[in-house]
DNA sequence: AAAAAAAATTAAGCTGGTTTAAGAAATGAC
DNA sequence: GTCATTTCTTAAACCAGCTTAATTTTTTTT
């Protein structure tokens, strides 16, 4: 019963069988097809989002109608709008699926009552924010040293399996390229 | 006894005074001139560090030999390099007062000690964490959606304060602008 | 298998922000 | 209070990456 999910949190903190069933009491499954929606432009994000197989990404249409794709979640990540889901204001996001996807989700007031429950998933999830700002400040520095296309190269080079499963114009979107200069880019290496 | 610290720790959990002493033992205060480092680049960040009073910066120096600014902190805020705190890995950045300033610092086998002794610590720092990661999202979506003018002028509407204290130049480092341009951006708003 | 829709490429012209260089103003140290 | 250093400004030339627009290729739907 979802072995990405279970595997991840004992890969950070010891979970026995009886601590497991009691977590699952705070989840909820979902099984979505290609390109639906967790979240919509001014809902609140009610809920935090483990992805236990298949792909979301997390965008905003700026003021140009252009999707700004801001986040990828592959296998064992997590998503939410954190600001949203924290204090239950609106998202200026969507949260969509990329391909057929298994989601797990667990809503604010579950979040709470997981977290009195069961103190490991304290720890767990103080762990798991942890590293998240680890990347995030990595991710920033990358930012500040790197032309785009620098940060091009670097990113496909880096993460071959998103090229792969991922639309070229969605990752010129991540980076914050126009996809004709990402093709223009792929030329350049070839 | 460091009163900001305390504070900002009872926003978000119950300590008691007991708690309270039994913290206190983890943390080393420092007391700091203007321009003292607690990180030079190629060390281990041993410590994560909480602004009682003052700024701190932090840093890297580019291939170009330039000081690239990639985060403050200024009275409550905590500051560390995740990564290399968390893994233990040689730091690229420096940390340094801005301004004369108090410190607390936790090192990182007093910080596991804590976290095991005090379980509202725990819960504490999954919260700070989790804050860090949804301004870190937030910063993300400004730098997506904002053209560098707009970005300065957000900055500096939003951030009065910093302008205050941190000379120019610095902020321009922060922003990833030139200080040349930030003069004429300034020149413009006039 | 054909039609429709979505994604990727190509190329020319343009612009937001950098680079370079020099001088002016502000700050800190003695 | 003066000298030395740091910080800020001005201006012109330049370029990385965007815009626009048209064409081709790939994928999806029927």
């Amino acid at each position: 019963m979802y072995p990405n999910f279970i595997n991840h949190i004992r890969k950070y903190v010891d979970l026995d069988d009886h601590s497991v069933a009691l977590l699952l009491k705070y989840i909820t499954p979902l099984k979505l097809k290609r390109k639906e929606f967790l979240l919509k432009e001014a809902q609140v994000c009610q809920s935090i989002y483990f992805v236990e197989k298949g792909c979301l990404r997390m965008y905003f249409v700026d003021n140009k109608l252009n999707e700004q794709i801001t986040q990828f979640a592959l296998e064992h990540w997590w998503m939410t709008d954190h600001f949203s889901f924290q204090d239950n204001k609106p998202s200026p996001y969507f949260i969509q699926t990329v391909e057929k996807s298994e989601i797990l989700a667990i809503s604010t007031t579950s979040f709470e009552a997981m977290l009195r429950e069961l103190p490991q998933m304290e720890r767990y999830f103080r762990i798991i924010m942890q590293r998240a700002v680890a990347a995030a400040q990595l991710r920033n520095k990358y930012l500040y040293e790197m032309s785009k296309e620098e940060f091009y190269q670097h990113f496909s080079t880096s993460f071959p399996e998103f090229v792969q499963c991922v639309p070229q114009y969605m990752i010129a979107s991540y980076l914050g390229l126009t996809p004709q200069y990402v093709s223009e880019l792929r030329k350049k290496k070839l």
